[in-house]
DNA sequence: GACTCGTCGGCAAGCCCTTTCCCATTGCGG
DNA sequence: CCGCAATGGGAAAGGGCTTGCCGACGAGTC
């Protein structure tokens, strides 16, 4: 910190050029105040010709331009976003880069953003609610003017409550927040028809000739399991089925947890016709647990997951799925926090899951 | 910019509260002189209280900290930046979120950066060497304290000058960069053994009895696809393969292109007993293409990749691929660009690869 | 030729913080 | 009981940039 503060002072003292050694940089970025001495004008003058907020005549435009070419000056965008009240950069809060559920979401937020020359900050919270609310804290500290976080909204009634509390607190300093796949946190939000798209996949899996059934669901207390328990639920009482015995196991939403939960499953006794994964990493987890354990898909179980992820495409069987359009829900994110007016009332977006039949689930006959 | 301009200007105009409706904030985020005042205290008390820059005798320290939570501060870390000189971001550049070789390689620098507690500025150039540039004038400009690029060294001279005349730009600043995948940038590396690797790959397959190849190759001007096709050769030459009559398909380093060499393979004729694609993402590719055409991997011909990406654990059949320790490439990026004091000349940490055969890659009678 | 515009440069006052001085306390040994 | 260091508080000078305002100057009008 002492040599951060020393250097521009060691920095001045120094001689433009030591003679002989051509082009010998000085440490630290060009400042610029020096791009406007050297161009023999204001540093207003300066400043206007490259931030171009106010024409300047042509001599002292070319010779700033010249200057701030020559120099390699850049300018300081913490600086300017102080001066000018406003930052261009967006905050992307997501569980994990490294599950493709988050990085598809990111990969939309990302396309967004990009076109609108902005940057983003990412955080990843690896599903620890205290780090999601200390990241919002974190992005607003920055001053994002946007903030999307993908989250999972919990029952746990506390952290929502400080949740909502805390972006109470960044939408009254100025920022626009979205929210995916939560809501009632008085923000824009994009959520997928978890209930819907789960209650749609009982009544295909019905179809098939289903009657036997297991869900491997998440942690109790997210609620995106919740809703797509609940819908299959919805949609097996539908077709009749009794739902008082629906085998379901809770376990982390996670690979682990899926094979965990499939290994469990398979020790528990007979084995459903049909299982159920609330989402397609579970899915995954428990193909691999099944295949593990010589339990094959689809002959002795059908799977089903749900997000239909990208990496799904090269599974084998393929794998039956709730699609739901990943990218686009997290550009449509971005748009709502990036085009929205602030003070607007905040839009929820439903978006639309659709029941995608593949290999992994077979018709009994 | 205006209405920015304006919004301080009318909210100091505001009157604290209006009458009647209980904790109207005003817009815009609460400055730190505010808490001074409302502590009672000086900005200077206001600030050491809260950076922990100095100790603060007691009776003041409480009420410092008492307003500010009260008042909700939040510290603006760009003003933070700008008075202290340094910034605690960390800029990450990609090619693309959504390929599980870059999302894998940005956990581990996430991993790294949220350790430290510092930011990430995310950017992800989609193969746009033009973009890549920018991304590095941007993150200059966002005084970025470490630069990690995860990018692609081409063959394109011009190109490559001038990302390393702009690294030295950054460099001279005072920052930290350290690249993956690249060198000879004059900054920190992290190179995979792409060459050995693919030599190692190349005795492992003609030791299960091929004798026949194709490579599909990347873009020509991709160094790595380079690198892994010379290794390859080499590993070929060193089984006494005659080199001369190798396959080689250039194409896209993505899924689709990985599909379509395998569709022009299989148009060009009788398939050679084993392929070998560049990068997993092509392999994966491939197979979809293979698959499609009806012919069985590994029956009708061998499979193997390379990067041995997150997303192979799910596939059937299991892929031969030379691994490479990705989230730790990362890692070991990060830890370059953040725990080398600047000025230190830069290192170049080499990647161990290693042949993992699985069930892509049969052995021949 | 006096007048009004409109254009463009520069000064200086911000933006929100941090940190350097400097002064007023206080506590202590001599 | 005095001088000393140690401590804690505040005013103010930055940090790098933007921009409101004023004044200068040239071009157009009558």
């Amino acid at each position: 910190m002492t040599a951060a503060r020393e250097s521009p002072a060691g920095r001045r003292a120094t001689p433009d050029e030591v003679a002989g050694a051509p082009a010998v940089r000085r440490s630290g970025p060009v400042l610029l105040s020096e791009v406007a001495a050297h161009a023999g004008v204001s540093l207003a003058t300066a400043s206007r010709v490259l931030s171009g907020s106010r024409s300047v005549g042509e001599p002292h435009r070319g010779r700033v331009l010249a200057a701030a070419q020559e120099l390699r000056y850049t300018p300081n965008a913490q600086a300017q976003a102080v001066a000018r009240g406003a930052s261009n950069v967006v905050g992307l809060i997501i569980h994990d880069v490294l599950d493709p559920y988050f990085s598809s979401i990111a990969g939309g937020v990302m396309r967004q953003v990009e076109e609108r020359e902005l940057v983003v900050f990412l955080a990843s919270t690896h599903s620890d609610v205290d780090r999601e609310l200390e990241f919002v804290q974190t992005m607003r500290s920055h001053r994002v003017r946007a903030l999307i976080i993908c989250g999972s909204r919990t029952t746990d009634r506390a952290h929502n409550e400080r949740l909502a509390h805390e972006l109470e607190g960044y939408a009254a300093a100025g920022g626009q927040a979205a929210v995916i796949s939560q809501d009632r946190l008085g923000t824009h939000a994009v959520v997928p028809q978890n209930r819907t798209g789960a209650r749609a996949l009982a009544r295909e899996l019905c179809r098939l000739g289903h009657r036997r059934f297991a869900v491997l669901a998440g942690p109790r207390g997210l609620l995106t399991s919740r809703d797509r328990l609940t819908g299959f639920r919805e949609g097996l009482a539908a077709e009749g089925i009794d739902v008082a015995d629906l085998q379901v196991l809770h376990g982390e939403f996670t690979r682990e947890g899926g094979e965990s939960l499939a290994t469990r499953l398979i020790a528990q006794g007979p084995l459903p016709t049909c299982v159920f994964a609330v989402n397609d990493v579970m899915a995954l987890g428990a193909l691999a647990g099944f295949r593990a354990a010589g339990v094959r898909v689809p002959d002795d179980v059908s799977l089903a997951g749900f997000d239909d992820i990208a990496p799904l495409r090269d599974v084998v069987p393929s794998l039956t799925s709730v699609h739901l359009p990943l990218e686009e829900m997290g550009a449509r994110a971005a748009q709502l926090a990036l085009d929205t007016e602030p003070q607007t009332t905040s839009q929820a977006v439903k978006v639309h899951a659709e029941v995608v039949l593949r290999d992994s689930t077979r018709r009994l006959a």
